[in-house]
DNA sequence: AAACTCACG
DNA sequence: ACGTACGTGAGTTTT
């Protein structure tokens, strides 16, 4: 079996996996898009080719010699992005890491390089296969080496692959004559000239026919079109140099031969602090995590003996701070404790004896713990300022990442890559880890106390620096308690309700299901967008609007349009709103109902990019209200006994946040004369007495409000009002004109994003914005949406952050038995007693209102219900 | 795992 | 010329 190389064009092909792979940056800001792509091309190819050698070429920075001569020409090539610039070395390190050979050579290009290895492989009697996005290559394709086209086509990689014959086939010319083809056509993205005139089409026919460029010259005369014909004589000189300059050097002498570059440190650990470095999980994935070096931090000594564990804890009292860490899962309980450099695994015999030793605590000095509201689940200790919660630091310091494991915070913050859990232990669960190797464990187990540890007080220092402290003590971390509240409390459901509704729904789907049918002519899954594209549009020849990637869309506003014409459109409709309602809320509400009859879902901290709170498992930030059916839903979500609900939400939030930041004096004032600020923004915008304005006019002034929060864009307005662009367009200018502060301050937003690279909110919450500074138009102007729309989504939620805490607080402080429990970005849910109404009511009123202090007052609706249904 | 669709603010 | 409104989570189908 002959040996197998694998060559690659270093900026050919980062260069096409730049522009194929959208934006990407790991947490230190780096851009990682085209290190991304090229490594996921390498290693697809390593995979298929099983490649015994790899050689990764670079043209040298310095210009050389074959485009010093066209340079001269007309002028130089574009320069490359910053983005692209600053990856290209990171590359080389990456490889590096991996033992991969890579050649460059003062003087030559990358494809001669490749060239000559590929000359002389082949020589050698070796398989060759040469990945490159350069057309131009195909002339070193033969019988035995392979040119592999990587082309990165919506989301997905495709590689066409050219043997000689391929070339032939495709080209209609041979590897050699398509070197005459590209010196008659040109290339304007390889700077190759060509003929003026002459075309691929031209060009094609000439070298078929005549075989090269000299011989089509002697041949000129012949040659048709005379246009052509003319051409070549005239600029004869421009195809000799053209194939000058396509000519690639299969004679390049190089020091290093191609057996050197094996493949034996491909998966080492020098490569894997790279890959985390980079934040490729994928990639990572690779990786075979049994030979990994385990760098041991501290690790956990065990501690069994409960009279020993108290004295340990005695002893961490003494001392400034420890670390914590709760470990309660899948039937193991404990606690893990470090102080100093010391630290214990101390294993709890349940839940309960876990949730004792929060007692132990009490008086306790400063506590780092990874995770505050999820171990204050199993181990509920004392509330108090005195905790750095180390996740949710992290999650200030860069709310843009997915997870804030000790693993990601010991490499951003302390420089120390350590494996994460997977690494360890893979999909394991909790209690098969334990019954591991035990070594392994304790020092696994000392990480998850160590890090926040040492952790800590470097997360509070960052955040001091960028003054962020204060929302992290005076909001964050008392609100994690409320939260964590909210989530034992949960809320009461009926289940028998529940599946009423359910049983009621089903009936109306099995009709729809046969009417669907009907029209169709045939059977089919009517929740398959993809068999629903067929039947429409191919089948029953409807006008198909948008198209997605993979097909037809068959997304509501398409059949919206559909419906005045077409009944099936509206069944359709129907049937996806009945199905949604069926399984996402009544059977999927159902299955979180636990034995105490109430839900208990999750409400995530640590998630959204602009501040906001998420909810899981379920979802109950969701629950449908804009249509009848759906909304009916909401009656099964009831108060306990002796209790009803009080709803209250803010109105308008964001809009009043817009126009305290701007300091627009108009949108100001229109808040405090008017009811209905939509009405007053379509008076101001259209010109039109307050009194005298059109319900059209008061829905597109209402549209335009939105569009501004969004971050305001022509094409999107023109969307959501379904108008052209120039009319939508129209309808900004005004806006601007009537409130031209806030065009200022939307300005000024996008300016600081670009300035700072991230955005803050008025109570200095950040927001990075990596995509602001893509070369990409689309990258760039969603940036810059985002710049205009993440302070006043992250303003609205900081308030409504610090009115649940104070809520909350005045509740327990005033001895009442009334709980939060839901919070859906802008509205408070209480289950309030009956008697202790009216002072749930004051204490929403008083603390919703008070929660910021603004240029326009605060107004909020309160209403109450026996469900969620009547309180809404 | 990714794409699509749709529920909410 | 580019082809989208901002922020989420979940269920279903398809790859």
């Amino acid at each position: 079996m002959s040996k197998k190389v694998l060559l690659i064009d270093g900026h050919s092909i980062l260069n096409r996996a730049f522009y194929g792979v959208p934006m990407l940056t790991n947490s230190e800001g780096l851009h990682t898009n085209g290190i991304y792509g090229f490594l996921n091309i390498m290693f697809k190819a390593l995979d298929e080719e099983q490649a015994d050698y790899l050689v990764v070429a670079f043209d040298l920075s310095a210009p050389t010699f074959r485009h010093k001569m066209f340079d001269a020409y007309k002028g130089t090539r574009k320069p490359m992005p910053q983005e692209l610039h600053e990856q290209v070395p990171v590359l080389k390190e990456a490889l590096q890491s991996m033992g991969i050979q890579i050649m460059s050579k003062e003087g030559f290009e990358a494809d001669d390089i490749l060239g000559t290895l590929g000359h002389l492989c082949e020589e050698k009697g070796y398989d060759v296969t040469i990945i490159s996005g350069d057309r131009d290559l195909l002339q070193l394709a033969t019988k035995k080496v392979k040119i592999s086209i990587p082309k990165t086509k919506a989301n997905r990689t495709q590689v066409e692959n050219y043997y000689e014959d391929d070339v032939l086939k495709t080209y209609q010319v041979t590897p050699t004559q398509f070197i005459d083809l590209k010196a008659l056509m040109g290339d304007s993205s390889d700077n190759i000239p060509g003929v003026p005139g002459i075309g691929e089409k031209t060009a094609t026919k000439i070298i078929t026919t005549y075989g090269s460029i000299e011989n089509a010259h002697e041949h000129a005369e012949d040659i048709k079109p005379a246009r052509a014909s003319n051409n070549l004589q005239e600029h004869y000189d421009m195809a000799v140099m053209s194939k000058e300059l396509a000519t690639i050097d299969v004679h390049v002498p190089l020091e290093i031969i191609v057996e050197e570059a094996t493949l034996e440190n491909v998966y080492c650990d020098e490569s894997y602090q790279m890959m985390k470095r980079l934040e490729f999980k994928n990639i990572l994935n690779r990786f075979n995590k049994d030979t990994m070096n385990v760098p041991v931090l501290s690790a956990a000594e065990e501690i069994i003996d409960e009279s020993l564990q108290r004295q340990k804890i005695f002893e961490a009292m003494g001392k400034n701070q420890i670390g914590l860490f709760p470990v309660w899962e899948d039937g193991v309980y404990g606690l893990v404790l470090a102080y100093d450099e010391a630290c214990f695994w101390m294993p709890a015999k349940d839940g309960k004896s876990l949730q004792e030793m929060a007692g132990w605590f009490d008086g306790h000095p400063t506590i780092a713990i990874a995770g505050l509201k999820e171990g204050l689940h199993a181990l509920p200790i004392q509330e108090s300022g005195r905790i750095l919660d180390i996740g949710l630091m992290a999650y200030l310091m860069n709310p843009l990442k997915d997870t804030y494991n000790y693993d990601d915070i010991a490499r951003d913050y302390i420089g120390m890559t350590l494996p994460s859990r997977a690494d360890l232990f893979g999909k394991k669960k909790l209690s098969e880890i334990m019954d591991g190797d035990k070594e392994k464990v304790m020092t696994w187990l000392g990480y998850l106390a160590m890090i926040p540890l040492k952790a800590g007080n470097i997360l509070k220092e960052a955040l001091e620096k960028e003054d962020m402290w204060s929302l992290y003590e005076d909001i964050e971390l008392p609100l994690s308690f409320s939260l964590y509240r909210m989530e034992v409390n949960g809320i009461q459901v009926e289940k028998d309700a529940l599946k009423e509704y359910g049983d009621h729904l089903v009936g109306r789907i099995l009709e729809l299901e046969q009417e669907i049918y009907a029209l169709a002519g045939e059977k089919f899954n009517i929740l398959s967008p993809k068999q629903l594209g067929i039947i429409l549009f191919d089948k029953l020849h409807l006008p198909y609007g948008k198209k997605t990637k993979t097909g037809y869309s068959t997304s509501a506003s398409v059949l919206e349009k559909l419906q005045d014409e077409e009944p099936i459109a509206s069944l359709v409709l129907e049937y996806r709103q009945l199905t949604k309602l069926k399984s996402t809320y009544a059977d999927g509400l159902a299955n979180y109902i636990s034995e105490d009859g109430r839900i208990h879902g999750k409400f995530n901290q640590t998630i959204t990019a602009t501040g906001r709170i998420s909810s899981t498992e379920p979802n109950l930030q969701n629950i449908p209200v804009r249509m009848e059916l759906g909304r009916q839903i909401r009656k099964v979500f009831v108060p306990k006994e002796g209790c009803i609900f009080v709803d209250a939400d803010y109105s308008q939030i964001e809009l009043r946040v817009l126009a305290h930041m701007s300091g627009d004096e108009n949108l100001i004032d229109a808040y405090k004369q008017a009811e209905d600020i939509h009405r007053m923004t379509a008076s101001q915008v259209f010109h039109t007495p307050y009194e005298e304005v059109t319900s059209q006019q008061r829905s597109n002034a209402k549209a335009v409000n939105f569009g501004i929060i969004y971050g305001i864009s022509s094409f999107g307005l023109s969307q959501g009002l379904s108008i052209t662009r120039k009319e939508a367009e129209i309808y900004i200018k005004q806006y601007f004109e009537a409130y031209p502060k806030i065009k200022a301050f939307l300005d000024g937003l996008v300016q600081t994003g670009k300035e700072k690279g991230s955005i803050y909110t008025l109570f200095h919450r950040k927001r990075p914005i990596p995509e602001l500074s893509s070369g990409n138009f689309m990258q760039r102007s969603f940036g810059e949406r985002i710049a205009m729309n993440s302070p006043i989504q992250g303003t609205a939620a900081d308030i409504i952050k610090i009115a649940m805490i104070r809520v909350d607080k005045r509740l327990r402080e005033e001895g009442l038995e009334s709980s939060l429990v839901l919070q859906i970005h802008d509205e408070l849910l209480i289950e309030a007693k009956i008697e202790e109404e009216a002072a749930v009511r004051k204490i929403l009123e008083e603390e919703m209102s008070r929660a910021a202090d603004l240029k326009v007052p605060l107004e909020i609706d309160i209403n109450t219900g026996m469900n969620w249904y009547e309180s809404k």
